[in-house]
DNA sequence: TGTCTTATCAACATGATGTTGATAATCTAA
DNA sequence: TTAGATTATCAACATCATGTTGATAAGACA
């Protein structure tokens, strides 16, 4: 019901529209864009722009949305239940797999709303979808607060935001690894830690 | 010699646009203010904003750089060569604790400059201020990249990206435990992951 | 004190913005 | 295939932000 038929002219020009942007923040990053650029860029009439969008901030927060909501949806619809989503030593979670893998798919897309300074929301949004996955794993390996080393907030935080740096890094790099490689290290610097005979573990 | 006497005025008025800018940040947001803005706030002309800084961008990059180096230098000065930057259980590393309580004394500046989206600059700079703690300590601990589970990179990036991740909920949080219990949390989730009974290490 | 530096102010050209109304092109459904 | 509805185009507009300039005032410093 929520979902008419969409014209697909408007379809056709919201994805000029965004393609155009993405290609003008890699050329001259984000700030310095005009609707101007956008619009001749994706051969448009600017007022054309304004049927669609607010201004240039609407029209990536718009874009950035839709991006991560596939994303999500993706993975939903490809494990629905499936797979559970434990941390195990040296094997790595399929989700996870697809992720990267879904991430590769459209690697030019995320590195240029990843790891240009300054996008606003995307990094956010990227950031709230991965807390999603954590705070799940968290909660089917160990749903009783008091058996965590820290709260639990602070460790979905910790282990979002490491991820997201882990993806960023990947994507600045150029994807020198496989999605199945990446998922392995994750999975092994979050279990074992980063030292193969692991210091950290002298416990008093 | 590269430090000449700097004319108190301009102190004074470099100090009045920081401020001023600060403020517009936390009430409307980085994209929409104007240069207009900044000066009206802080009561200078807006001509005298162009003999300081080319633009807003200009203005906003130069403080977060001044800011952070006096993070840097902070920490230098006040530990320099004294504490060994390793990680123990429980015993938080006193760079960590003093890290935190610097940030709690500019919280105001901090909290405005790292959770408002679309902040340009500051972020990828405390990341990178971060980066440089850790591969400090990682080095420290282990120079061997042979004897570590992941790149050295890719760990580094991951406890970068973590502890900056973990900064951020604090600040968003308004601060809601003391530098020490911070610094100590983030020393046990490293060491020990977020389980009491560590259910990860269940080698194979 | 006088000199040098900086701030102020008004004014200007330029360019981006957001909107409007008339017209043309394109889609959808009968 | 055609008619009616939707969307895009185009030119024009007032408004606002930008960056700069030149003349003048105020403040720092020796």
């Amino acid at each position: 019901m929520s979902k008419k038929k969409i014209d697909p002219r408007v379809l056709r020009t919201r994805q000029l529209l965004r393609d155009a942007l993405v290609e003008l923040i890699r050329e001259q990053g984000y700030e310095k864009i005009t609707v101007q650029d956008i619009t001749s860029r994706a051969t448009l009439n600017r007022a054309t722009f304004y049927l669609h969008y607010q201004d240039k901030l609407d029209l990536l927060t718009q874009s950035t949305d839709e991006i991560l909501n596939e994303l999500v949806e993706g993975i939903h619809s490809s494990f629905d239940g499936k797979v559970e989503l434990d941390f195990q030593m040296n094997t790595p979670n399929e989700k996870f797999i697809f992720l990267f893998e879904q991430i590769l798919l459209n690697a030019k897309l995320y590195k240029v709303f990843l790891t240009e300074k300054n996008m606003p929301h995307f990094t956010s949004r990227m950031m709230e979808v991965l807390t999603g996955f954590i705070s799940e794993g968290m909660m089917a390996m160990e749903p009783d607060d008091h058996k965590l080393t820290v709260p639990r907030e602070f460790a979905e935080r910790y282990f979002s935001a490491a991820y997201l740096g882990v993806i960023v890094w990947w994507l600045e790099n150029d994807m020198p690894y496989t999605p199945k490689f990446m998922a392995t290290q994750l999975m092994r610097i979050t279990v074992q830690g980063p030292y193969a005979e692991n210091p950290f573990i002298k416990l008093k």
